[in-house]
DNA sequence: TCCAAGTTTATAATGGTTACAAGATTATAA
DNA sequence: TTATAATCTTGTAACCATTATAAACTTGGA
């Protein structure tokens, strides 16, 4: 069976051409797309596609968890196709947003939970400049 | 000299007591307040502010580093002081945004930065129930 | 005190997001 | 299969937070 009509199937969503498409989209263009860029790229070839439906479908994805929301940004939502954990770091100078493998278990985390938080989710991201934007600064 | 209008000496601000007001409400009141928190708090003691006042500032204050827009939730944009770096859990049971003091220095930060990446800000939030709430839970 | 630069204000415009309702599709069970 | 209820998709319209604008006012420095 198709892995994304499975995925849809165990969180209880029923499977449709639009949600489909959409979570294919995501895993296959790690590109932290806002809804306006997928909305775009996938009316090409769905041309019945309607905004609302992205709107719809994000949303019905992300309280399954089979997304992140990113607000990175102050005002532009990302999604991120939910594999395994990891964070972000946000170019200032190009803009372009890097997923960082690797878990963050910090001091911090293990003492709240000492402390009695439950945490489900953690949320990291870092900005700065990215090793290719150094580097050009550099040799200007 | 008052505080607040050092500090925004500092960053070479003009000192207008709509920013001192504001200002002196995020020290004073560490509640993360968004946009309208702020303009119908204030508005109250001083009634010809105006909305887009608000909006300015918090963004001269916020470019100037004195102010750190938090996007914990999807649209809901909210105001720290910037006082000691710090992080911050939201509990999703209560909606109260809690600061956390402490460094999280990770992993992950310590091999991006070895790798060439230029950090400037290191944001971290927790999502999750907080102590008061999981304690609610048990006793129901 | 005067002036230029910057700030505040009210109003209007913008545009991303949501509400709505009709029609289509899906999952389930007979 | 076919019928049925629940759910989903779509286009349109409405909403409302944020931004643009321009006039009046304030600030900081000469």
């Amino acid at each position: 069976m198709d892995r994304y009509v499975e995925l849809l199937r165990k969180k209880g969503l029923k499977v449709t051409p639009q949600r489909l498409e959409i979570l294919r989209y995501l895993d296959k263009n790690r590109i932290h797309p806002n809804i306006e860029r997928i909305y775009s790229d996938l009316k090409k070839g769905h041309p019945s596609l309607s905004k609302t439906t992205v709107y719809n479908v994000i949303d019905d994805l992300s309280r399954a968890d089979l997304l992140q929301i990113l607000t990175i940004d102050r005002f532009e939502i990302l999604c991120d196709f939910k594999a395994e954990p990891h964070h972000h770091f946000l170019c200032k100078e190009c803009h372009k947003v890097y997923d960082l493998d690797g878990d963050f278990s910090c001091h911090l985390l293990e003492k709240i939970r000492s402390e009695g938080f439950q945490v489900d989710e953690v949320h990291g991201y870092f900005k700065g400049t990215c090793r290719s934007c150094s580097k050009g600064k550099k040799e200007e």
